[in-house]
DNA sequence: TCCGAATGTTGACGGCGCTCACATTAGACG
DNA sequence: CGTCTAATGTGAGCGCCGTCAACATTCGGA
């Protein structure tokens, strides 16, 4: 829009870049993120996403990163500051089925060795522990947070990927709400009991 | 060695190829294996493989169906038929150091779509259900499996991915070891008393 | 012994990540 | 307002990849 009138240089080619790596990683998955497709779509030569973005990896952090602040929305949607085991389950639900809506995303975001460089992939992180963290404290007060929230993640992050791999099975959202909660509450219920 | 009579027929190119394959996993990672490697690595011209498997994903799926192989001896290693929660502690500290010890593999095993049409796969992941349940029947006699059993999983498993991924950290095996066992028992624990 | 089926080779196609030399342009500075 | 530099995009090219089709070789049974 606002470059439409050189033709050369682009206007916002990073962003462009960026919207352009989502859109294909919805449409085709994975294998169709690649550094070259990316140029086309925002119609740009094969070499021109290079002055922005170091090469393939670092375009793929910056996706990564824009899941996560999508993720955190979405937990926060689901519930803004739980304090129940239900509440928090609410919250699993909300992971996993980000997860099941978005796998390509989700993947890209967790499936990589995750370069300690990138500081906003780290900070993200930081921040997902810290929430839950506090979550925890809220739910669970009698318990050792130090131990009980990385357990929680795993569990829901766990969750998350067997169904997005189909090593469990269920057929709709619904009953993939279901099984969620389900697991939770089969963990939780007892320990806040 | 059999086969350095002729020369042109290989002997046993499909296992020569598996073999090949876990090689370049381990040395390499995932980028590593690629068809092309693992025919120059048998010594066969790079179109060779395709005589035994029909593309990257099948040969691939060969490679799983051993990674499954070897985690269940693992787990069988670890403890070969847990009856206390402590003893599933032990198990799911195997199942993490598995992770850890070959991630290129473990990612293999669990970081593709998984193609409903193999077999070999499916059979193994129905093998790991059925063991857990089991080992859950044993261990919460008064639970119930079918909530239980998937909810055990998939917290080893988010841990092992965590770990794997970064997003849990620990400097040595012995202090993973710890964590697992702590969140476990953070878990567990309070669902056996 | 001979012939078909199984197996391996050669050569090619398009796509990929990435690099380098070069072209174009924006924007700071005089 | 002009000029020069740094930023940005282009084009050509390298070696790798997955995959296929046509061809060569060999094994095993009739």
């Amino acid at each position: 829009m606002a470059a439409s009138k050189t033709a050369y240089h682009h206007g916002d080619l990073p962003a462009a870049c960026l919207g352009a790596a989502l859109e294909l990683l919805e449409e085709g998955g994975e294998t169709a993120l690649s550094l070259r497709a990316v140029a086309r779509r925002a119609g740009v030569s094969p070499a021109a996403p290079y002055r922005h973005y170091a090469d393939r990896e670092a375009l793929i952090s910056a996706v990564a990163a824009v899941g996560y602040r999508e993720l955190a929305e979405r937990l926060a949607a689901a519930h803004p500051a739980p304090s129940t085991p239900a509440q928090l389950a609410d919250v699993a639900v909300a992971y996993v089925r980000f997860a099941l809506e978005r796998p390509a995303l989700f993947r890209v975001m967790f499936s990589e060795p995750c370069d300690r460089d990138n500081d906003e992939r780290a900070g993200a992180i930081a921040a997902v522990q810290l929430y839950l963290r506090e979550i925890v404290a809220r739910c669970f007060p009698a318990s050792d947070p130090e131990a009980l929230a990385p357990a929680i993640w795993a569990l829901v992050h766990g969750l998350a990927f067997l169904f997005l791999d189909g090593k469990l099975e269920a057929p709709t959202p619904a009953a993939v709400a279901e099984r969620v909660t389900a697991a939770v509450e089969a963990m939780l219920g007892a320990t806040a009991s």
